[in-house]
DNA sequence: GGTTTGCCGATTGTCTACAAATTACTGATT
DNA sequence: AATCAGTAATTTGTAGACAATCGGCAAACC
């Protein structure tokens, strides 16, 4: 706890809701480990603030499930397990087939630019070896897909089941290799959607998620072979 | 506030949560309005607590989408309007194929004797002419249903996209009628999975809930030009 | 007359305090 | 040495209190 952590969002919104963010940042970033005890008065003494406002972070946190809640025993962080993660690809495989399919029908010529500077970036980082930055991109990316639909409720259930699956990423594996296949499959999804071929675009989303899930599964495989669990 | 309400879950889960199920009901039995302002000490005082729990409990239902907070201002019911139904329903149609794929695939002679029940008890409901006791089967099948693939994430998603829309309906609007029609679409949906031919279920599920939408547009039209708004 | 300014009540947001429960620890006992 | 009971120390859950903010109303001003 060396630095009292930003928390600068809070002119903006709630207070509670910027804890709710930063609590979830130190989670996805690892300093909150899966399956970890997470101590309110502690997080609290971090935020300069009491613990109410803490309570009301993790209540909102758990509803969003990525905290796990015990009656008097306190909140920890859920811990996401390969099979759950499946079942998330396998929302996300009918969500990103949909979303595909709209795209096809719907995307403005402005927003095909944007998507290709994605690809751009990506193209970048993948030279650059940068494998955080394009894991960056990457999500930027397709959270954008996903926006471009214009469903509210889809865009946040998407973003919903993105920061489980995180989550399980977390779990114990380093992310196994070839994300230059991956950015090959995403000039595949931007040139299908740009054809305006529902059928076409919706295939090469859903085949992404697929084989995303696949890599995943490789993953597992290789950190399974090398740690205990 | 006559009676205190219940509360009595108290003992299983924590009291916030107890408490949010509880303005849950308030919400959508129509207690506590669309666009309505919720004060928290009048809730804190009906359920005998103090206004912490009932923070906790409100932050809960804002990340599930049935209340939107105004910083300084408080909490609010959310009010869903006739587009974001839309986009509920876009959601719905989608998932809904997706479960009916799955269970032509996986699903248990005990479980399709099940739905043969609930199918019988809506007969019943229809033959007695009772609305509500039709509608709360109709719940509790569609939830069966989607339960029985066995995706958790499934369930979590499809349950909350379904309490919004049941927020929609409060809206305005009491139900234009046909509902004889939904079940003979039930039993449709149940023959097509038991035939275990996914194609064929996939579409019985999602044509279910596209009609499922222009019963609800139909009624939308009709309320609208019943009252002003 | 219409707009602005300043107060007042009501409500939210946060903090501190205390009770209840759980966990960790100590020491005796088998 | 291991186990179990009993006690101390954390930690959670809730209550109550106080400051900050917002909305409305009336008086003052242009």
């Amino acid at each position: 706890m060396a630095n009292p952590t930003s928390l600068q969002i809070l002119l903006e919104t709630s207070l509670p809701a910027a804890i709710q963010t930063e609590i979830e940042k130190l989670i996805l970033v690892g300093e909150l480990c899966p399956g970890q005890r997470i101590n309110e008065a502690l997080l609290a003494e971090r935020f300069h603030t009491s613990r109410g406002p803490v309570r009301e972070a993790l209540r909102a946190l758990e509803e969003c499930g990525l905290v796990r809640a015990e009656r008097n025993r306190g909140s920890f962080v859920r811990s996401v397990s390969l099979g759950e993660a499946d079942e998330i690809y396998d929302l996300r495989e009918v969500l990103d087939e949909f979303v595909g399919r709209k795209l096809a029908e719907c995307i403005l010529a402005e927003q095909l630019t944007q998507l290709r500077s994605f690809l751009a970036e990506m193209d970048v980082a993948v030279a650059r070896k940068d494998l955080t930055g394009y894991h960056q991109i990457n999500l930027r990316f397709h959270e954008t897909l996903v926006d471009f639909v214009g469903n509210s409720r889809l865009s946040a259930t998407y973003r919903r089941l993105t920061k489980e699956l995180l989550m399980y990423r977390l779990h114990g594996l380093k992310e196994g290799g070839g994300f230059s296949v991956s950015n090959a499959e995403h000039k595949t999804i931007v040139k299908a959607i740009a054809s305006r071929d529902p059928e076409r675009a919706g295939r090469a989303l859903r085949t992404h998620a697929s084989d995303s899930r696949t890599r995943m599964h490789r993953a597992a495989i290789a950190a399974g072979s090398r740690v205990a669990r």
